[in-house]
DNA sequence: ATATTAATGCAAGTAGCTTGCATTAATATA
DNA sequence: TATATTAATGCAAGCTACTTGCATTAATAT
């Protein structure tokens, strides 16, 4: 995607163009996984102070371009979602790396909405893996 | 489970059976889903403070007494496990409630590896579904 | 009964994130 | 193109959940 695309999904979406914004777009798309908020403002050096990046991300995800994951740490992860299907996801409880499930079977909300006995609506759901990398897997071999 | 019981199962595990340690079980035996450490504290009135009940806490369940969930909100929750099976959960989004979903597929972390081109195990997964519970739901209409 | 050491309380510290506010810069309007 | 408007920003201070250090206490071993 181009700065010239950028910069038009941003303003379909009530933002302005900004130097900051954009950077913060390009780092999302420039990642095939979730980044780390710290990740994330090491890729735009500086195009945005620390309390921008949360502040822009977090309208992002209310404007719907970007999902934040939950990874059971302390931190907050992005990814990109425009034209990207919601997915899961394997982090290495190792190393950290973090890699995409795709697809997700439509019936885990129906079953767990059928089996539940006070709630009426379910919204969304988070799963995500815990595993070990393969390059982990060697090293603790050795 | 009695106090006695508790005694045991602590001592099982190679703890002391303190007041504190006693009082946090207690409390969590007490609770149908996880609670937040806010809950437990307040459960356990001063028979731990703050800095040993996270201690304590995280001693259980490393021995594998407690499970430590993640909600998707900055907080944790704990949740007692022996004789409980793994089960996922749905949160309020409006209120907070939470709800066990009993039941878990097993095919969910095999279909997961298979699809995966560089994890080599998963170890565990965490699935959490959000929803609006009917008490919610109503007060929404209204 | 005494010795040992896990467990505790208290205080200080940390990480991740949020908020307030004056300033800057992107867009709208003349 | 110049000016007005206001979203966006930087900086500083503040907040919440959680962690750590250490002297003291109390549960267990002897």
């Amino acid at each position: 995607m181009k700065t010239s695309d950028i910069t038009t999904l941003l303003r379909a979406k009530g933002f302005r163009a900004t130097q900051g914004k954009i950077a913060l777009i390009a780092a999302l798309l420039d990642s095939p996984s979730p980044e780390s908020i710290e990740t994330l403002a090491g890729k735009i050096k500086g195009a945005l102070d620390a309390a921008n990046v949360y502040r822009s991300l977090e309208s992002f995800v209310a404007a719907g371009l970007v999902r934040r994951i939950d990874l059971g740490n302390a931190k907050s992860y992005y990814e990109f979602a425009v034209d990207r299907k919601h997915h899961h996801h394997i982090v290495c409880t190792d190393c950290g790396r973090i890699e995409d499930v795709k697809g997700c079977s439509e019936a885990l909300d129906k079953t767990a909405l059928k089996a539940s006995t006070s709630f009426s609506a379910i919204q969304s759901h988070s799963l995500e893996f815990f595993g070990l990398c393969r390059p982990c897997t060697k090293k603790s071999v050795r």
